[in-house]
DNA sequence: GAATGTGAACTCGTTCACAGCC
DNA sequence: GGCTGTGAACGAGTTCACATTC
């Protein structure tokens, strides 16, 4: 997905691949879990299990942040868990606003894990003035009048859009303008931002499809399938599926999109 | 030297790359916002651009599909638009259940995105007795009890998982056991599910945590750790933790646990 | 002339299998 | 003996570039 032109070499500094990022953070909640019950250590076998992966793409992935096990032994759960925090920057207190207070707006807000791994909601802002004041998770809602003024005071560097689609662009200019440097989309819309600026994606219902998707292959080889017809027809069978892509979920993110 | 596990030959014909059909809710939703402007074709680059993918990528997508273009003239969008959903399987009606109703249960009920592409909201499922009952998206909560009649009675095999960690494999458990093959799970924890069923999972602070190492990245290259002289997007915390060394910690480990 | 459709080259990611160390 | 770390083989996905068709 080439982030512009020719820009920056790319893999100039020590370049973790993409995937293995993505994954770290599966990693780190696994840790996180045996860090709680006071497992000392874990083999990359058992911590793979505990992350739904195989055990040799961990043991690769982890061989990309140096070489933090011991052979014979396996891995020091609360050293990992500290170098995997220091890779992701999560050692940092990252100061985040939430945009667009509905439903998923206040779901967001809500949501435990973000307080849990260094994101501070630092506001919630929303475009309707009846909203203002109004406390959601504690926190009181304030007018998007006030955007740049909040992101410049609290040093915001990451937004969350959860506005209606319409809003999405608009706003993400904004955050954009005012210095914000990542964005987090729940709007179903493609944003687009300058150079430098990191967004991911996250679409509920284009997860939903690519399960219909494969639902309707499990449901048997329906050949013609043609124009309409088709009654729903509850697909219960034990299709049992050749198609088996591995186990259990896939390492597949939804989608990112730098730009 | 048989490599061992070779489970298909090879791809089918048939098979469409799991990356593609990740993509294609993508070029539908596209799609369809020509079609409502009543636009009657539109190029590769064209829609490569709405999308947000390049056109050379999408011109490949297509082809596995069939050749639903015309050279020297594009792709007719409604045309498109019918075969994709078909494709995806959104051409029949899906009904699904959303299990969990919190901040997020009620976002999912509520969003747009899925009744308007062949999804169904079937039944609402709490734990809470309390939840019974009540109206949530104009569709009353139903308790877990009723779980394994509502799959049934629905033939329902697609469901949403927006409950607590804690009680995600459980429910998983019980809907995989009524019926379901297909799970979307919101639950920040991994899912064991059985051969044949499909898992996918969304997880927010995921997608915050791999921002949060890109947002790292950026400010550790431009300036090495100086005066602040960052935009807006200083993070608080004092960039202590940069990445330039990776000296072991020998003993204190800064621990970030969550609550 | 314009734009699709697709082999071929290339890049990225995963898995294998085993050497190296505890 | 057990387990990590990693080069090498393999496979998936992307991009190139051009023959093909309208």
């Amino acid at each position: 997905m080439a982030t512009g032109r020719t820009h920056r070499p790319a893999t100039r500094s020590r370049g973790i691949p993409e995937a293995t990022v993505a994954r770290l953070p599966l990693y780190l909640r696994a840790l996180t879990a045996l860090s709680e019950r006071s497992v000392p250590t874990v083999s990359s076998e058992e911590l793979a299990a505990a992350a739904g992966v195989n055990s040799a793409k961990l043991r690769k992935d982890f061989s990309y942040l140096g070489s933090y096990g011991t052979r014979g032994v396996g891995y020091d759960v609360e050293y990992l868990v500290y170098q995997i925090s220091r890779e992701l920057g999560l050692t940092q207190d990252w100061p985040v606003v939430i945009v667009g207070i509905g439903n998923l707006g206040a779901a967001l807000a809500n949501y435990g894990g973000f307080a849990s791994r260094g994101f501070r909601v630092a506001a919630l802002i929303d475009a309707d003035p009846a909203m203002a004041g109004k406390p959601v998770a504690g926190i009181p809602v304030q007018h998007t009048d006030e955007l740049e003024k909040i992101i410049k005071d609290n040093g915001v560097s990451i937004g969350v859009i959860a506005t209606p689609a319409g809003a999405a662009q608009p706003v993400c200019d904004r955050l954009v303008a005012a210095g914000v440097t990542s964005i987090l989309n729940f709007a179903p819309t493609v944003l687009s931002v300058p150079d430098g600026v990191d967004v991911r994606k996250v679409d509920l219902s284009i997860e939903l499809q690519i399960l219909a998707f494969h639902e309707q292959r499990k449901a048997g080889e329906e050949t013609a399938a043609g124009t309409g017809a088709l009654p729903a027809a509850a697909p219960r069978g034990t299709a049992a599926a050749d198609d088996s892509t591995d186990q259990g979920p896939d390492g597949d993110v939804p989608a990112v999109m730098p730009a």
